[in-house]
DNA sequence: CGTACTTTTGAATCGCATCAAATCTGGTGG
DNA sequence: CCACCAGATTTGATGCGATTCAAAAGTACG
């Protein structure tokens, strides 16, 4: 199966020697499919190309933790170094993953430097990202919330969304009826210019 | 300056080689001092020792856009491999930071295995905790952020505080008043158990 | 052309933020 | 040892903003 076709945009996919990518596979995932569980050996890393992949912890009250939803990318990049997993991985919608045998990886991280390289600066990236998200969640108010978005995600005071709005919202932290009210009160008292995907905002000093 | 002997919980300092250990400098750090500017050429990789530092980008409307705060460990990962600087380092809090001539650095992972592995898994778990914070910010009751951080970062349902309450509110995404308040309610309806800095989940089906 | 989903607006409610203030705590210096 | 201070902890009252529930209109896709 072809799948790199389908992973242009995951560039640590496009550094992946030849060897590593012969013991790669293909795996398309089905809605409430278990990847793994929390406990078992490690055998596995796995890289989403399409779909929607959660690890979930179970709460000592009964109630499901979700760790991590990965839309895209890897995901339990820790699991690497463990010998079993931590949580469970649960696909929520359906798609696809690659997958490389846990210890084929490690080797490859150990001797392609090229590969080892791309790989930690995926995590440095990862880690940025990351941190400009917890901060942005732990504002209080939407608008300020949409501001340090644009303003830490968008080049020049502007983003253009390459996804819909209500999931905009749900990465923003809100509701998508909060978000909408909240683009039009910014628009409304002219600090934020929205046409279409794109959203600017304005210069004031 | 032993800037070692200040460094005891950063398991990453311990991994670094002799040659890169001379090469790094320990620095008081005032509050209000900037470290770098966002567009400095790269010179140094630095490590929060003591007090806070805070990366900001200045928003086009004025407002100082936080992307993160660094109360301890390294911060600015992603700046490794890069050119300059993408943000201002200011300091909040006074303290220490040890800093690293980033090309030294850099030499140092391409060259020492054993501290590549130590910075990948540092970068790895630091990716996992992040996620943890990510998705627990994302739930909209302090209950529930509550419940969410005993059973990410604890052990057996359990957690044993390390900072005051304020903080972790502060951790938590909420005001010091909601957490007091959240957590007297858990208590009293039997879902936690609060013994002054030991936090624990009851069993309940 | 129908179905599923997003976008958009409305109304009511609730939980958290905010402001205020009292108590408790640990640490400092007289 | 005590007085004092800064900060953390705790409780109360109030208001605002986001959630929630509801529903209509727009849009993409087979």
């Amino acid at each position: 199966m072809d799948w790199q076709a389908l992973t242009q945009g995951q560039s640590i996919l496009g550094t992946i020697s030849p060897k590593l990518q012969d013991l790669a596979a293909y795996q398309e995932t089905q809605s409430g499919e278990t990847l793994f569980r929390l406990g078992d050996r490690l055998r596995f890393m796995f890289c989403v190309v399409a779909g929607e992949v959660r690890l979930v912890r179970r709460a000592r009250n009964g109630a499901e933790i979700v760790l991590q939803r990965s839309r895209g990318g890897f995901f339990a990049e820790a699991s690497l170094y463990g010998k079993t997993y931590h949580c469970d991985a649960v696909v929520a919608k359906p798609g696809a993953v690659v997958r490389f045998p846990a210890q084929a990886f490690r080797d490859a991280l150990g001797k392609d430097a090229a590969f080892r390289d791309a790989w930690m600066s995926h995590l440095a990236r990862e880690v940025r990202q990351l941190r400009a998200q917890s901060e942005r969640l732990g504002l209080k108010s939407a608008a300020q919330r949409i501001v340090h978005y644009i303003d830490s995600e968008g080049t020049g005071g502007a983003i253009t969304l390459t996804e819909t709005r209500k999931a905009w919202a749900a990465e923003l932290g809100l509701t998508h009826e909060a978000l909408y009210r909240a683009l039009r009160r910014l628009q409304a008292d002219g600090t934020l210019e929205v046409r279409a995907e794109r959203i600017a905002l304005n210069h004031r000093k």
